[in-house]
DNA sequence: GTATCTGCAAAACATTTGCAATTCT
DNA sequence: AGAATTGCAAATGTTTTGCAGATAC
């Protein structure tokens, strides 16, 4: 990993800063990015979670992150077209996507001269970067 | 708009130079693309171009857009995560989509110290960036 | 007991696929 | 005629919606 995560330690007392009530379905849902933090689809994190909540519907997952974006405890990522995955570090940071291998890395934009040209009267509230190409591992293969 | 526009004079020509034959369907969607420059969707580019040419087909949209983009002379935008959008202008650029108006421009990455930190071993092969937040113009209101 | 949350089933969209008809040379 | 392109209809996949039952306070 390029970066390092932000890791929330005591998973209900931040959804309750945030105003999400903590159940069941929404504790687990939350650990799961948190913990794993790689950027699953909705479809990961049903088929994860189904095992240990058998009663778990996918409507449920879709709720509860559309929750969270809203709430601002997790953000969606649009690095492919055909895929909305999800990632609990709400921080502005870069995604770099393999395409060898898709593995999708984080990496820290804090370090970067990172300024925007010409963007005089444009008021930027959320930025996007995503980077594709091919991962160390996969060249040195 | 933040920045010019690379701007295709010669339809036919340039594309039989990227391999794709310049059938009347392809032209017109190509046209489209490079005249309004507006971002559209699948949906907006039929329901524009269906006037003109009655028998078009929305899969003859899909597969002519995966051609362009196959060949290099359209690229896709996942501004959004419900709605895949495309761009003529192939060049690395950024969009910044109004959150309020929902319009999206595109601005230069070439005056921008734009440097992707600790990216030692990844080699980069495609960029994409995208600012959300509030246009000039929704600002003055 | 009332609000909220969950999850099933159906609906709504977006995109892809198979194939037959059309077009171009 | 032969190869490529187009477009219809059906299939697939993802996300949303309506509503009824379950759960929590």
């Amino acid at each position: 990993m390029i970066t390092d995560m932000k890791h929330v330690e005591n998973t209900t007392e931040y959804l309750l800063e945030h105003e999400v009530k903590p159940s069941f379905q929404r504790l687990r849902i939350f650990d799961y990015l948190n913990e794993k933090h790689n950027h699953p689809t909705v479809d990961n994190i049903y088929k994860e979670l189904v095992n240990e909540i058998p009663t778990l519907s996918k409507t449920t997952v879709y709720n509860t992150l559309k929750l969270f974006t809203t709430k601002g405890i997790a953000q969606v990522i649009n690095i492919e077209d055909n895929e909305t995955r999800y990632d609990s570090d709400t921080s502005t940071h870069g995604h770099f996507k393999c395409l060898n291998c898709n593995k999708i890395y984080d990496f820290s934009l804090e370090n970067s001269h990172f300024n925007i040209p010409d963007l005089d009267g444009f008021e930027n509230k959320q930025t996007h970067l995503y980077i594709k190409g091919i991962c160390p591992s996969c060249k040195n293969e």
